[in-house]
DNA sequence: CACCTATGTAAGTAATCGTTTACTTACATA
DNA sequence: TATGTAAGTAAACGATTACTTACATAGGTG
């Protein structure tokens, strides 16, 4: 029985998503998720032309809802999806330097960006207290300081999603120009 | 002609570490190594059991690493390693809050932190920059003050590495305490 | 009702995965 | 010189990968 399609194409994605962030895109097979959204594989092929498209889908989406996320938290006339363009060349820079932007931009999509947030203070207090403490008693020099920096910004550079980076721009032949463009026309902006 | 056996063995590392680093766990084959290493496949058994074995041993060297970093930069009769033991449950414990930590202790191991944290404050500056100008001009709220923070600290919690966290504990069946017991004989420290 | 398209399934494909096997080479030592 | 072992190769294993094909059926439209 053939649900209606935005139905299971929205799960599709919810489930590749949800999988991908959990397991990472190497270890997640088109089996898993045929089987989070309760079809079969084939049944995937019909709303996407392959996994990397499928994974790419989901970039392009995570984009416009950075976007959205933002537009929606302003007032202004000109809003903060208008800066950010303003900003896009500089923006999309990183992803040259830190393509974990990529796993960034999924959070942002889907709202989770704040339960992370939540549940960030605390490990994140841990660890500095480790070497803020060790730090009062002499034990770490006073100029090794960003060490503590470099135990909470060192966790920044997740380059495990290099992965899913590589895996999507280069079978697709996209570099960093290419993102851009897609991304201009995605937010129905003029070419620069 | 074999090379001696520390020889090969660390090479094996190397690449492994280099390769799961910059394409992922999932996404990183025996054959990619092997070809990075310079060697067949089969080469690869001679000196681990296999790829989850592999990967453990880079995780438990991590830790290792990490302690013997922060000994290093210590002067005092009780070293930081001490004052680690006596967080070690803490510090475990962030594993099941964050397993994101085990991409941190592979840098951490290699002296690379230096290295991100150096490269680091330019493209966070940027980020802030976009968010900090626009709550100049009044387009985000100033209680939404934690979207800049949300948007630093969401790089934190780099949930791809999921796959190598769930991938390694969990067909070795081992879980947190397992982990801690572990860490403890590796760090010649007496059971808890 | 008949028809069509969208949506799904069942059963495949070739390729690649991690791993193992049978065998060879280099080198130490008694 | 004889023997043992560590270190490597080439080939193959079954399982799994992403993906494809052939076919069934629901639901709306003429």
């Amino acid at each position: 029985m053939p649900r209606s399609r935005s139905d299971t194409r929205q799960r599709i994605r919810d489930c590749a998503l949800k999988l991908f962030v959990e397991k990472g895109f190497g270890s997640t097979s088109m089996r898993d998720i045929a089987h989070c959204v309760g079809v079969t594989e084939g049944a995937l092929y019909r709303h996407f032309l392959g996994k990397d498209e499928l994974a790419w889908h989901l970039f392009s989406e995570g984009f416009v809802g950075l976007a959205e996320r933002l537009e929606r938290r302003q007032a202004a006339a000109h809003g903060v999806a208008a800066k950010l363009d303003g900003m896009l060349d500089e923006f999309l820079a990183l992803f040259d330097a830190d393509p974990a932007l990529f796993s960034f931009l999924l959070l942002a999509q889907h709202g989770q960006l704040d339960k992370v947030t939540a549940d960030m203070p605390n490990p994140v207090e841990i660890v500095r207290r480790v070497v803020a403490e060790a730090m009062e008693r002499g034990e770490i020099a006073a100029g090794n300081a960003n060490l503590v920096a470099a135990l909470v910004l060192g966790l920044v550079l997740q380059p495990a999603t290099f992965a899913v980076y590589g895996r999507l721009t280069r079978p697709l032949g996209l570099r960093a120009p290419d993102i851009r463009r897609a991304c201009r026309r995605i937010l129905d902006l003029p070419p620069s």
